[in-house]
DNA sequence: TTGTAGGCGTTATCAG
DNA sequence: CTGATAACGCCTACAA
């Protein structure tokens, strides 16, 4: 019995059938309880670990699913991420996690290499996809969940909210609270610049300019806030309304702010985005756009899990609330 | 043909054996130019994603290494990992990934979990592993990196630093500097314990005393800091040294001293530990240990990969560099 | 409740 | 350079 142990020698041990041994693993209860244990003793004292490769082969259900999003460097994806792996975690799956950089076409490369592994489902961060792309992951048959946006029409199943609806409300958050003069600091890649976008048709809706000084890098971190405000401090005439693409650009901003003597709210109201903890706990704790990350990664989980087991039919498209919690910045 | 293409669907359709598509898949030099080009317009017509489950079966290779790393909600881990994934990725290799929470119990449960799927290589975060789970590895034959963490005896393969070693640093930093009173706030899990009993070893050593008012949760956030030094701040006596076990600590420390009217350094001086980019862009910039994260996961990477490929013997354990980073808070 | 036969889709190996 | 054959280790389907 040279190498690692397989079913076969379990079986050997126990003195049992193959397929005893692996109904003991997969559906214990069609097994008898004498047997179960004699089983179970035979591959505790073989150390025999099943090989889920070949049986994932042979019942077409590697219990992998898959995951895309674009980093984990910055906070923002990693509640989702966190609280999907953890949901799937409970149910025997894994988590295959692939990494776009916010690179669309490395997003596709990616995609064909991911179901390459034959997933039981697939997590994609966006609804944004090419038509070539959603030929594949159809003739796949792989169900999928895209989450942190809203599309009309989803690939397959969508948890996420819209990005321009959300930036809207922070316009009008700050109309309402009688701010004349916009800004905003807002990365470059896709859904920020629909949050940069749904910001600037409100405001103009409402008749008011807006300070834009282009694409910050994506992910953005709190030095490109810093610098991005000591930018365009010297055009911010005037009490100014700021909506930040992300809450640590929101954090540099205001951090920048502070040291150019500029008072928050009194001059610059800031808002940000994504509710990460330094928004909560930082001081001043400040206004930002919360999304319920965790919510997000679950109930994709749950969607998924609905499908890859029962096949059951679940809510195509669920848009999680988000709200404005405004603190002290604005 | 119904159902996704297969092997055998693109040879028919090009005319080939099987075994002929397989290489030009995998080892495409062996392929005349002709039927290689031949191969891949029946490949790219019929819209054949190669099963690398069947094929991993067959090769026993499944081209997945598995990583566990405690979480991803704080930045401690993000940075290797990233690095760790983006190496692999070069290589055609996925990262199945796996979140421990800091429960030790649970670790030994996921790596038993996720050698069910034979990974090609595994990366465990810390080194410190029951008898158990190393013999498990071992009996596995799968290469292994530890990271995060030094042990005289790694399981396989390690990339990491000495916390101990880290924190005694950050001691003899202080009291370079004159310091005569210290405190710390530290996470109580195994490596923050590490850091934080390093610290009073080396602050005792010199003779001093030290106020430690117990293990903050795992992970911990900037909140978690600002509480334990709101806590703490009665009992701190004179100029008091503070090592954080983490940046996201220190920052909190930093905040609600600022709050409570403290002098920093003047009455209260801090180190964090990770180099998060909060301590660099925040304002003030604080002092802090700084471990080259992403050096550890592509180090990490890179060994892995020399083992599974080659079977090349590497250096079996590699201490990365760590560095205090002297900034405004001391 | 347990066992038998056959195949899941690919690649290692050896032959041509 | 290309092909035929036989695994890889397990599970579906059916039978006892």
């Amino acid at each position: 019995m040279s190498g690692v142990a397989k079913i076969t020698d379990a079986a050997a041990a126990a003195g049992v059938a193959p397929m005893t041994v692996s109904r003991v693993l997969n559906m214990p209860d069609r097994v008898s309880g004498a047997t179960r244990l004699r089983v179970q003793e035979a591959i505790d004292r073989l150390g025999y670990v099943p090989n889920l490769v070949a049986g994932g082969l042979s019942s077409r259900r590697s219990r992998v699913v898959a995951a895309i999003v674009p980093t984990i460097a910055s906070p923002m994806f990693n509640e989702p991420l966190q609280a999907f792996t953890d949901c799937l975690d409970g149910a025997g799956y894994r988590v295959m996690l692939a990494l776009s950089g916010y690179r669309p076409d490395a997003e596709d490369a990616l995609i064909h290499a991911v179901l390459t592994r034959r997933p039981d489902g697939l997590l994609l961060t966006g609804a944004d996809h090419s038509p070539a792309v959603r030929r594949l992951l159809r003739d796949a048959g792989v169900p999928v969940v895209e989450i942190w946006d809203a599309a009309a029409e989803p690939t397959d199943m969508l948890v996420g909210f819209d990005h321009a609806e959300v930036s809207a409300a922070v316009a009008d958050f700050f109309v309402a609270a009688g701010h004349t003069r916009f800004a905003t600091l807002a990365a470059g890649d896709a859904r920020a610049t629909a949050r940069r976008d749904g910001f600037a048709r409100r405001v103009a809706e409402h008749g008011f300019a807006l300070t834009d000084p282009g694409p910050l890098p994506s992910p953005s971190l709190i030095r490109d806030g810093r610098l991005a405000l000591a930018a365009v401090a010297a055009r911010l005439a005037g009490r100014t309304a700021l909506f930040c693409s992300s809450d640590l650009i929101a954090f540099g901003a205001l951090t920048e702010a502070r040291m150019l003597g500029i008072a928050v709210p009194g001059s610059l109201a800031v808002c940000g985005f994504g509710d990460f903890e330094i928004s909560r706990s930082g001081e001043p704790a400040f206004t930002t756009v919360s999304v319920d990350g965790a919510a997000m990664g679950r109930i994709a989980a749950e969607h998924l899990l609905a499908r890859m087991t029962d096949g059951a039919a679940v809510a195509r498209r669920v848009l999680v609330p988000f709200r404005i919690v405004a603190r002290a910045s604005t």
